[in-house]
DNA sequence: AATGAATGAGTCTTCATTCAT
DNA sequence: AATGAATGAAGACTCATTCAT
């Protein structure tokens, strides 16, 4: 077989077992018997388990962080809303097609390596400081109230994430993208305007 | 030493450890040794790792459960919006005294064990089902929109998860009651009224 | 409790334990806690649990060796048969009396310990010797034919061995001292005259 | 080296370790020291220690039962004498030539393990049931003696046990077939005929 | 490129024995 | 005399990694 293809069939064997069973339930022996090769070829591909486990998380934050775009508020731009609602439902897509890697992302790195662990920690803070500073921006705009933009974003964040832990354990794997693409205006909705019929306020 | 003390000498070295290395990395070995007792002295107190570990999460599983109180909407009760908040507060208060815990709470149990990941996956379950049942009460009595309750739901736990976590990667431990309360209150806001300012909405 | 008594109870409670469990799935702490004494009080009456299984032996091999007497041949003496059937009744009734006793006797010391093992089997030469003896004997008085004496010995040893044998698995406590006396007879019968018609012969 | 090659290895070395010292004073340790592998290399043959003494004795069980052979009484057929004799030297042979096994097989599995201990009990019970039954159709041929057939039959099986038991114990390994032979005929005719002289009879 | 037997450090767990009270 | 908490040596077992073929 072709070294790139073996490769990747390790890479896509390993995803599976570490998302459904996690890193430390996982052992290199299951890897090689579930993708049928040796147990030295893998390490003719992967210095170690390790490794080859940064390698999916470094390229799960990869696509990741390709599939979130600025939004763009100029004139010619598409509303900023649909370019909101645009990325949420590319980051959900890209999700829902990688499961596995979505239960790795949401837990699975914790206590395993110090460096893994920071590169997922740098993610989530890259992630919050760009809500912090479109909402930041948004109040200077005045279209943001004089909200605590910090908990705010982690608000934000904590809402996607625990969607997306629900898209784990659902059994329908939310392909239809009408359907994506109406939890992720749900979401927006809910952080613009609150969840109060208009005029409500609690006492 | 008094059993009892012993017992708990051992649990709060092991819920340190467990805290900041995670399951995994933390053996028999490192918490006898932190607790500066005999590797065997462990096993007169917990049949094993796993279930010192369980005892771990069912106590704090207890301790959060029975300080979350129903909110009462007779009269005579205090605001609804105060008990939320008080709710809130001292879910924050708890988990802020016991930071190893919370990291336990947030990331610790997955993959280690069908049981324990099952109990906290039903303790989350119950937490949504009070949101979400809120939520459909608030409708009912025309105070709540007509959002999709269940999305509103996992988004407020997602972002109370978060902001809890992101207590545990700051410095300062939230200590002043007054600022935990502020947070509290923000989320609560956030999610009543949204981020927007007033007639604004996103185009 | 008097000393004398509290080293009795441990005793018959270590015995029961290893007859039922052997020596090594019997532990210091079974014993304790089936005697209901602590752990420590053990180590006041026994040196170690293979200085108490070693009592055990000694105080069963010492009864044994009581029970059996030389069978007397002089005129004034019962009959040497009935000699013969008595010492081995006696012995059938010690043994029926400490099953237990019996267990450990017949497989439970093997493995365990040179010196308790180098016992047994001092105990099992004594005795071989004297139905050797006993045989060559007979062969001067024109009693006994020309067998093989030793092995004619080690075939008596044997079979009573596992007569015994089938009694630690048989239902019944062959207590009935009738009973017994006719197990040592018919053993007797066999080895004198043996299972074959009179003038049959095995081809 | 061979799997089939090595794990032959380690039955072997276990077997001796385990005639020698008894199973509880067998670690695995001693078994990959005396084999000179490493410890995990025992685990890539056996799942662990009792594993592997199970499959000594099923194999010695096995090797036994088929070298026992149904005495035929047709015409054509050897002498049942004959017949009885080749398959007590066959036992003997087998047994000479695996002694550490024979002392697996006479004490070994006391206490170790319910399953294995059944697994022995069973084999002998079907070898007692086999001689009880020889011993009853003699008799309906007239050519046994009304003996108890029970008692009898325990009587031949211990007899032949404690003489392979003093194999154990003999410095020359008896392997002289002529020797083995000699004894195998001794044992048959004391059971048949009896030690005493003809027409003497114990007074 | 691939294999898979071998390694051995590291873990959990047991249990006879000690000793302060 | 008695207690029972504590000890720690020893044993079973796992698994990431290496290396000769």
């Amino acid at each position: 077989m072709e070294p790139r293809e073996r490769r990747t069939q390790l890479l896509e064997h390993a995803a599976r077992l570490f998302g459904d069973r996690g890193y430390y339930n996982t052992s290199v022996s299951d890897i090689v018997s579930s993708a049928d090769v040796a147990r030295g070829t893998f390490y003719l591909y992967f210095a170690n388990k390790r490794k080859l486990f940064e390698e999916l998380v470094d390229s799960l934050l990869l696509r990741l962080t390709s599939c979130i775009e600025t939004v763009e508020v100029h004139e010619a731009a598409r509303s900023p809303k649909e370019q909101l609602v645009d990325n949420l439902v590319r980051v959900f897509v890209l999700l829902c097609e990688e499961r596995h890697m979505l239960s790795i992302l949401l837990r699975g790195a914790v206590g395993l390596d110090r460096e893994i662990d920071d590169k997922l920690q740098d993610f989530y803070r890259e992630i919050l400081e760009a809500i912090e500073n479109s909402l930041t921006l948004g109040q200077q705009m005045n279209l943001v109230r004089r909200v605590n933009t910090r908990i705010a974003a982690l608000a934000v964040l904590g809402a996607v994430k625990e969607v997306l832990h629900a898209l784990l354990d659902s059994e329908y794997s939310l392909d239809s993208e009408r359907e994506i693409r109406q939890q992720a205006t749900d979401i927006l909705e809910i952080f613009s305007i609150g969840v109060l019929e208009d005029g409500v306020s609690i006492p």
